[in-house]
DNA sequence: TTCCTTGCTTGATATTGGTCAAGCCATCCA
DNA sequence: TGGATGGCTTGACCAATATCAAGCAAGGAA
């Protein structure tokens, strides 16, 4: 309800809104309000109706698909980010559910003034088509990492993605616990103990959650990261990059785009 | 060039083109022109700059993607299809290769007359956001299948889905060469062979491409698919649903859908 | 402090999936 | 008809990954 100018800024340098009239912005944003949930919240549950177009704020939250009593980690993200748009395009239920890995603060925009805007505003319906694409392939691209690589190799480029994220430091620091990117890996929390330890003889050392890239040159020509594969986005120097840059990728500790549900 | 008006009436009827006013249809398939293609034939290496949105409507078209001499099948396209979308909207290069499985017919419209349309017609533009989401979580689902399932598990759904698509009927007919459909499940052709063959105590029985569904109870206590992964879209009594419906499932035979890229 | 709890690691073992090599069986072609 | 070819299958083996169990280390609560 009550929501911080500074907040609302925030919102309108998504890319989804970055280019949207004034008027289509304030329609869209409307009916908003802001909500504040500690962590471990289940926001949605996988098949449950998508009424609003979610965007965290502030905090971090997973997005997970489950089958048979086996969970697994579809993305990871952090502000500012969009979630479950898909979904709430098509006015559907939610493929997979959301749930908070810290304290976050979200807001939350109405699915039917959203499809409603987007059915009067030609370019604002487009701004959604270019980022639900640029969703699309994110998702790509985590289909090609998990059936082409195993699951070393998903670390390793796992590794070099967030070096060049957190502006190319060394050592850098993992955004998430170790469980939580085991399963966004695809692999299980002994199965990562055990790529790490494997990729101490390419000059990886972990302390906790800080990992030390000793030998990048040697990390690479094991990891062969990719374009098309890897979205090697420029760290957050400014604030994100244009509408035609994709937005998204699968593993990242600093999404600064949205996925969708 | 030559485009018979059967052709273009089936392009109409695509979820995309369904609802679109005259001039709008006239607008996007002005410049198009049909294509022939021998089985085989690359029509689109990843990395390549996107020019056009391809349209199915003859044979049949897999989608892949490679990484170190590896390849993997992301898709695999029926008439009538419309594929790499995304590619398209965002005027960026393909993340996916497209070859021809079959003798092939490919419909290509201007993907600068696509997004300029959507510019212009709101309704488009919101038609292509909907089928974008449709793809999107059509690969959702291909992640969980992925990372969730088993090779036979995979397997399993997998017939059964085809079982529905195909009218429930007994023996299906597998659509696709073996060491294809092995791609797109993830798996090597020679545990494609050892998965079937594990098949046979639930009452699967293979005889070249027809596969007997001997006991679909016990398959399906197996399989146990899930409406959050599997889409067991009826089979194409008319033609396709609604724009509402989700129209594409990552590992079809007929699809009735698109996919981007 | 001491005692939990929690997340992580490590080792032993089982399961799954990949690779290599051989063989089978259709089809196609000379 | 013979011989190649290509797709599929099978077996033997190996690599990758999951599972189970135990232990360790840091942090929080009594």
């Amino acid at each position: 309800m009550t929501m911080r100018p500074a907040d609302l800024d925030r919102v309108r340098a998504l890319p989804l809104f970055e280019r949207a009239a004034p008027e289509v912005f304030r329609d869209v944003t409307g009916g908003a309000f802001l909500q504040r949930f500690p962590a471990g919240t289940t926001l949605l549950m996988e098949g449950d109706r998508v009424d609003f177009l979610y965007v965290l704020l502030d905090g971090a939250v997973e997005l997970q698909g489950s089958w048979k009593e086996k969970e697994t980690t579809l993305a990871l993200l952090r502000p500012v980010s969009t979630f479950i748009l898909a979904a709430v395009v098509l006015d559907a239920d939610a493929l997979m559910s959301a749930r908070t890995l810290e304290r976050s603060e979200i807001l939350m925009l109405s699915g039917e003034a959203l499809r409603r805007t987007m059915r009067q505003d030609a370019d604002f319906s487009f701004a959604v088509a270019q980022e639900l694409s640029g969703c699309y392939r994110g998702l790509v691209r985590a289909v090609k990492n998990q059936k082409l690589r195993g699951g070393v190799e998903r670390l390793a480029n796992y590794l070099i993605t967030q070096r060049v994220r957190q502006g190319m430091c060394d050592p850098i620091v993992l955004p998430h616990e170790k469980r939580v990117l085991a399963s966004l890996l695809g692999m299980s929390p002994e199965n990562l103990s055990r790529a790490f330890a494997s990729l101490s003889s390419y000059g990886v050392s972990v302390q906790g959650a800080e990992v030390g890239i000793g030998r990048p040159e040697a990390l690479e020509r094991l990891a062969r990261p990719h374009p098309l594969i890897d979205n090697h986005m420029p760290p957050p120097t400014e604030n994100i990059g244009k509408a035609e840059r994709e937005r998204w990728s699968s593993q990242t500790g600093r999404t600064c785009g949205s996925v969708l549900g």
